[in-house]
DNA sequence: TCCTGCTATGCAACGAGTTGCACAACAAGG
DNA sequence: CCTTGTTGTGCAACTCGTTGCATAGCAGGA
């Protein structure tokens, strides 16, 4: 499992709450790696007591005050060790793939509801993509290198583009192979 | 969940065991919905009893008998009606993401390994990728389309192919990203 | 002969992940 | 004033998924 480590390096990148995790969890990391905010806060506090991270109380003004979570010495060299490990196959959950199959066992008005909802799908897929190219404009501008920690996030990023390009592209192929059926 | 609406569509194809299931899923459907063969019986197990499937025993020479399972007219039913649900959004989990965004953490022995790991993992995905082509040559020849069920599984093989193609041009953008860090 | 590997099914225990709910304070709009 | 939304933390119950183990017969190679 993974998901202490994904919090161990947003940790790095940036110290902060439970919640705020849970909303990075939702735009930039969560797209590789998701999470809800319950889950979050469990794993948070296993790793503060195994002495991973550690909290400080933040009051904030017209707010409830938050614990602002932070990585130790042990929780970076639990991070290194991590990173030496080899990387497991990524559990694909291709719910769209399954359906498609499907198609073949329903009638035609269930093939075109499923040919109504794939549109609805790409269009949110399209949205993911025009997020992601925005966040590159405004965060690698120029496509200008900075230090190690930008160049890195930033091929996380394009590879990011690169998925939701390619499921658009392949949407589009099952729309039409979809509407070629039995003409 | 959707590990039932797998195994449906896939005994809808073809009739079988629960160890030829776990088969399938590491090879076609697999790549698209993973389940360990435990996971599988004890579905079967629960199908079987809620009527969604059927199971016969098969003597066999030479080898254990086995349950030939097949889907019931309750059991395409229930899939008629998961297909008009809404497509949920993919949960994904890639692992390697997060630990490349991680190596900004790590020393430049630590970036090495990475680095050679990923070169590793770029290998799987180019067996993957070659096993798919060899199957698409095999089941799909001359890019002539069957029947419905052989269009639909064949759109599903080409998002399979275009993703490996995909991750694998991301692998290299990621070598290159790494190979360029403090030069 | 023994060991490994394949076909075939399954239990038990644990850990991961989801769903539903609860509390609390404030801000902003109708 | 009331409702809705945001920030913030958390429990409880449940289902899903993984890991380890067990059984059993046969095939094939060392």
């Amino acid at each position: 499992m993974a998901l202490e480590h994904a919090i161990l390096v947003s940790l790095l990148e940036q110290p902060g709450s439970g919640y705020e995790l849970a909303h990075r969890f939702d735009r930039s990391i969560g797209r590789f790696w998701t999470a809800t905010h319950q889950q979050i806060y469990r794993v948070l506090a296993r790793m503060g007591t195994d002495g991973w991270i550690t909290a400080e109380q933040v009051g904030q003004y017209g707010r409830p005050d938050k614990r602002r979570w932070s990585v130790t010495g042990t929780g970076h060299a639990v991070l290194t060790d991590w990173l030496r490990e080899e990387v497991q196959p990524e559990a694909v959950r291709h719910e769209l793939a399954v359906k498609v199959r499907g198609a073949a066992f329903t009638d035609r008005a269930g093939r075109v509801a499923l040919l109504v909802e794939v549109a609805r799908y790409r269009a949110d897929h399209e949205a993911v993509l025009a997020r992601y190219l925005a966040g590159e404009r405004r965060d690698f501008p120029g496509g200008v290198p900075g230090d190690d920690r930008a160049a890195l996030q930033h091929v996380v990023l394009r590879g990011g583009i690169a998925y939701e390009r390619m499921v658009l592209a392949w949407l589009d192929d099952v729309l039409a192979t979809l509407r070629g059926l039995d003409h």
